[in-house]
DNA sequence: AAGATAAACGAATGTTCGTTCTTTTAAAAA
DNA sequence: TTTTTAAAAGAACGAACATTCGTTTATCTT
């Protein structure tokens, strides 16, 4: 018999991300993914059940490899501004890394498809918990709500991410957000959070 | 002759909010949005050429009114700390008086349909340019590069906006970020910023 | 009240959608 | 080599899509 062929599966997920990127939401259609993988549309059925199971298990990977990258060489007993630093630079390096699937991250957060629920207890969050818990114990930060410190240690950030991610596609490509710069934000969010 | 009703132009910007806030873009249909409006699907385009056409005015109106809610008691001549909670205030007003329009410029805003370039000058820009200049020229903060100052002074707070929301939107209805809790923010930002 | 005009509609256009069915093809097992 | 099995393809399905067209209806002007 024929085997499955497991690249495949990834080549789907991978193409279908680019076209949601390229042309949003309506912009996946079967046919036009067919056609971007060199395959038959029907092909698509052996490898994911429908349209919405494709969708789900594109999020999920790219969560899965979010989540990976995002915890290398950092660990919950770090030092506050260590390991903060660490979250900046791991985060930056994956939207070097995966852009597409940061972008395809930004706009199926803010899409009524996704769940909601059962993201709650991932290993990435209570690891990121203990953290903020050991810095706060540690009386290295302010004692503040969770929401507020992760308001404080991870908004500017992002802004800034999105800022410079708009700025390199508008005009020439490559996108360059300076470790300087990032370094003179980061130094402001510890200046806030200190104790 | 028939007059042209000026109540239905709105009705059907608002109903198209509501359709593309409940199930995306792609839920946005000429034929569903006539239902929802009580309208014929060709009445539409005696208002608008067409979905693209729509969507764009959608866009324009909605921003619009952001514009003009958000420079509410706002004086760029205004101390920057008093400037800036007065920004943090009125946009979480709007939040609470246009919710819809929020999560539609949430979605729209990471949608590749937009188009980047001619945002640029606003009156509202320049309101927030000279405002920053203004604090920055006087030492009440310190001298950062535009995209930083930005990123430090509006990250958190959309973060803590988007918190909240996630959270209401999940649970039972009523969306309630305290101004306690806003202030407290408000206060580290003010901390990180202060010359 | 009569006529004019544009708003509003329902029906129909051709296209594209997600999905399924039947057939062909290729590779593993015999 | 032959048989078997599932992957892959292609054609086909009804449903829904954006848009247009011809007719009807409401309201303004006269």
């Amino acid at each position: 018999m024929r085997l499955r062929d497991e690249n495949k599966e990834t080549l789907i997920r991978e193409q279908a991300i680019a076209l949601i990127v390229q042309e949003g939401f309506d912009g996946l259609s079967m046919q036009k993914l067919a056609k971007a993988a060199n395959l038959s549309a029907s092909t698509i059925y052996i490898y994911f059940k429908s349209r919405e199971d494709l969708l789900n298990q594109v999020y999920i990977a790219v969560d899965e490899i979010f989540a990976k990258e995002v915890l290398k060489n950092f660990d919950p007993a770090m030092s506050f501004e260590e390991g903060l630093w660490q979250q900046w630079k791991n985060r930056y390096k994956y939207v070097q890394k995966y852009p597409l699937h940061y972008h395809f991250s930004e706009q199926f957060r803010n899409s009524p498809l996704i769940k909601h629920q059962d993201i709650k207890e991932s290993p990435f969050r209570v690891a990121m918990q203990q953290f903020t818990k050991n810095a706060i114990q540690r009386k290295e930060i302010v004692d503040l709500p969770p929401e507020i410190l992760w308001a404080l240690a991870y908004g500017p950030f992002y802004i800034l991410i999105k800022f410079h991610l708009d700025q390199s596609s508008m005009g020439g490509k490559p996108f360059s957000l300076s470790e300087q710069k990032m370094k003179q934000a980061f130094g402001l969010v510890v200046k806030a959070l200190k104790a």
